[in-house]
DNA sequence: CAGTGGTCTAGACCACGTG
DNA sequence: ACGTGGTCTAGACCACTGG
């Protein structure tokens, strides 16, 4: 049995330990109903809210679910959730020594980004195109949207942000959120002849949209052409950290 | 002002709606100390518990941490992290027709494979062979390696795994993690055949390792070959349901 | 109806960080 | 020494589910 015991002698954390122990060798299956917690109390001997405490922690980690008026049980694992990190040029499978703005317009009509951005008043856009250079050679062009807001002192800010992509993700980054699509198309004409790629050789192409947690609303949206070579994404099921989430 | 109020009576709600609002526009800033729990506990005119649950909540969600004998404070946002899903042949681009089970084989010696396998006592390592079609054409062919165990019954299973690529991940799935690896390769030679593609052609290579999370220890190698066209990935921020884990 | 989980309180003791 | 957060208890009331 070699129990490999806790180095806690927190109370909620053996529980804790013991029934996740338990769920992890199969004790109890997925839609197993756990014992009551007044059960659980007297089996432990704690009180209930150290009880709860522990449940609820088996819980975020998504070990358990409960049903009111009925009880606790064993959920059906999520294996097939991934979770990696893109940080724009960061995420380039070389390293980057030269990233250069090479163009700045305000487009106003007939864009269909702009719809996506669902433009303001002005209906007026921003595109930013930025490169990012390896050893002298072009691996990755860069086109950013964004909506053009008349004497917002931002923009200025926007304007100047060859080195800091961060720039474009305004002020609070805890109200947006982000979606990212990776897929490979053939190049295109444009961003062929800047990549210096033969025709219709494909690269990828990672389109990423900011969004308004609140509204929804489109604050930006990025494609990034990279050349096939220079990327590639390396992702993990999410693993419990059990730190500072302490309380 | 035209506070939104929360749809919920329940006070631990009011308390997560009130910090998270203040932290969203950007009244508390990321770095910034919350005031101490008990100040809030007036503030708000809760007991200690039940503050401290919502703190809990927050916490979970990323938006607090705490010091001990210092006070709480406010996160720096995690804004590069994306999730997505891949279920195997599901995750591809197009109506998967037919799965087929191509090749049975169990290999002993010299494969490169077998290292990361970490091999039992015997070294051997059953390989197996699938291949997906579309339309009657071929877009992914898939070698799961996994370590040979004598008389062990699953194995069994597993050889009649054509469709069912969830039993090659055991028993007991809370026990497992993952890894992806995505990158774009020029098909190999015997691949590129199978797939019906030209030499020399660019194919999505997957590689997928299952392991254990006590041990680490790898419990089977996959690797997809996918033509291009049929794989992207589409990924999000991950957002707090709010929803389940709700004690 | 009795049993379950969900919410909430008032109090206690501790370890930690700052002066 | 004092204030902070971290742990824990005993008890209360409620809404829900089931027989």
């Amino acid at each position: 049995m070699h129990e490999v015991k806790a180095m806690t002698n927190i109370l909620y954390m053996t529980v804790v330990e013991d029934l996740k122990d338990k769920i992890m060798k199969g004790i109890y299956q997925p839609g197993d109903m756990l014992k009551s917690e007044s059960e659980m109390m007297k089996e432990y001997s704690v009180s209930r809210m150290t009880l709860r405490k522990s449940l609820s922690l088996l819980s975020n980690a998504g070990y358990i679910y409960s049903v009111p008026g009925k009880g606790h049980f064993v959920c059906e694992p999520e294996t097939d959730l991934y979770q990696f990190r893109f940080q724009d040029y960061d995420s380039l499978a070389c390293e980057i020594d030269k990233i250069k703005l090479t163009s700045v317009k305000i487009e106003d009509t007939g864009d269909k980004v702009r719809d996506l951005l669902g433009g303001g008043v002005t209906g007026k856009n921003v595109v930013l195109e930025r490169m990012a250079f390896c050893a002298k050679n072009p691996v990755a062009i860069e086109m950013v949207y964004f909506p053009y807001v008349p004497h917002e002192p931002v923009i200025e800010e926007k304007l100047h942000f060859a080195n800091y992509p961060k720039a474009l993700e305004t002020r609070n980054l805890f109200a947006l959120k982000k979606e990212l699509s990776v897929q490979l198309v053939d190049v295109p004409e444009e961003v062929g002849e800047k990549l210096q790629c033969n025709q219709g050789e494909p690269v990828f192409l990672i389109t990423k949209k900011v969004r308004k947690k609140d509204t929804n609303a489109i604050i930006s949206v990025s494609k990034f052409y990279i050349k096939k070579e220079y990327f590639s994404i390396k992702a993990f099921t999410p693993e419990e950290d059990d730190s500072k989430k302490i309380f």
